[in-house]
DNA sequence: GTCTATAGCTTGATAGAC
DNA sequence: GTCTATCAAGCTATAGAC
């Protein structure tokens, strides 16, 4: 990206409406939002470094200068579209990881419970969410797999939760060792974000038998899947590692 | 990619030197696989879109229209670039799979040993190939995560030797479903690929225990999580999926 | 095969009127 | 806040000399 880092325009009072609305050429909301909906949706479609700012005002109905005026650069406008939904995702994985602690089954406290309560908000908010939230979790996907800047931006949005459930792995595994916590974690994450890419790759595989956007049938096994991985590498029977 | 899509100048001669080599820029090798090595670094560290032609050729030590004139487009000497070392590692796993099929371990065919076969030609290359191919692997990983072309490129590239793995798999699953071996496959392929994507994410959650380099700690741990997801999915005692 | 030179276009970003 | 107008820089790709 040679997104030009002049000075950044920050800190813009967010939201201050003169009380008759003055006229707005954004559909129903805000031109702000119009703005973070439309680069969403074309970021998660085509990548985020190959759509351009008019690419996006054109698409939200604003002019490209507003763009700038709200969020000064392009890198800053894709800050704002992948912090939007960001807090609302981890504020609900810290509570659902709490909630399944404070309360497991009657057998206690589960690695599939916790993948499952690491999850969950994720594939609710993919399957009943609406078709932005799948675009946002296609913009993981790229982010997660970008070797300039996407470690760096993962680890700054998400890495609270993430501990936050490796933490609660480690309760309830409290023989593993931390290696083995730290790279089953980045299994799971792997194989959660492709899920998320959305780039047809199962489909045509599978000759259309399984499709990338069918997030309940990814759902339905990735926990499982992905419980059973912990346990295997993290387990005291296994003779871990090559050590 | 807005790379314009004028006629592929395809099909030049590979390789047709005279004799008396005449004066060459590029330093050691031919200028053709010069700018092969430059643009595969500069995709895997900095991603497929923002590296420019300039940059590429500049790294070779020879002009941008040297660029053009071996490949055409930019796409092509990004298409160039997959395909090089894919036909050398497709080659390998099959063989691989073939051969641990043909003679396995005492106690037969297991799900580990397919994944380990499947595995191998790619753990090898990254840990003694050079750092070639561990960029490589970092192109890899963005295609597969690509939401524009990903699904369809790594599909003309890789399916072939992904579907002799599945079918090796079914052999050794037989009351497995097909959705649960490409699901499970899809997952494999997502924690695969991240990990070859070198972003340095594991090295800031785990506050440098882990690297995101040390493939060898990624492939003592991949095969028997993966083989784990798998059984755990697949097999005939799981309550497959909520159906 | 390799270079110079350049066409033709798109990009991110800004200045300034309203 | 929103628009018009524009700039400088970068881009891919090609034509043509050697």
């Amino acid at each position: 990206m040679s997104m030009a880092d002049t000075r950044a325009r920050a800190l813009r009072p967010k939201r201050k409406r003169k009380p008759g609305r003055p006229h707005k050429s954004a559909s129903t909301a805000d031109a702000r939002e119009a703005i973070l909906d439309a680069a969403e949706a074309l970021f998660a479609h085509h990548g985020l470094e190959t759509v351009s700012v008019r690419e996006v005002s054109l698409k939200a109905h604003v002019d490209t200068a507003l763009v700038h005026y709200y969020f000064a650069t392009k890198r800053g406008l894709f800050e704002a579209v992948f912090g939007r939904r960001a807090e609302i995702l981890n504020r609900q994985r810290i509570e659902a990881i709490d909630a399944y602690e404070a309360s497991p089954g009657p057998g206690g406290v589960t690695i599939e419970g916790l993948i499952d309560a690491f999850l969950r908000p994720l594939f609710d908010a993919s399957v009943s969410g609406g078709p932005q939230w799948k675009d946002y979790f296609a913009i993981i996907a790229q982010v997660n797999n970008n070797p300039d800047w996407g470690g760096e931006t993962m680890a700054r949005f998400f890495d609270p939760v993430i501990r936050h459930l490796i933490a609660a792995l480690k309760r309830a595994l409290p023989q593993a060792k931390d290696e083995d916590l730290f790279w089953s974690y980045h299994f799971l994450s792997g194989a959660l974000t492709l899920t998320f890419a959305q780039t047809g790759r199962i489909d045509r595989l599978s000759d259309g038998l399984c499709k990338s956007s069918d997030f309940e049938a990814a759902s339905a096994r990735l926990s499982r899947y992905i419980a059973a991985g912990f346990r295997a590498v993290c387990a005291p029977d296994a003779k871990a590692s090559k050590r």
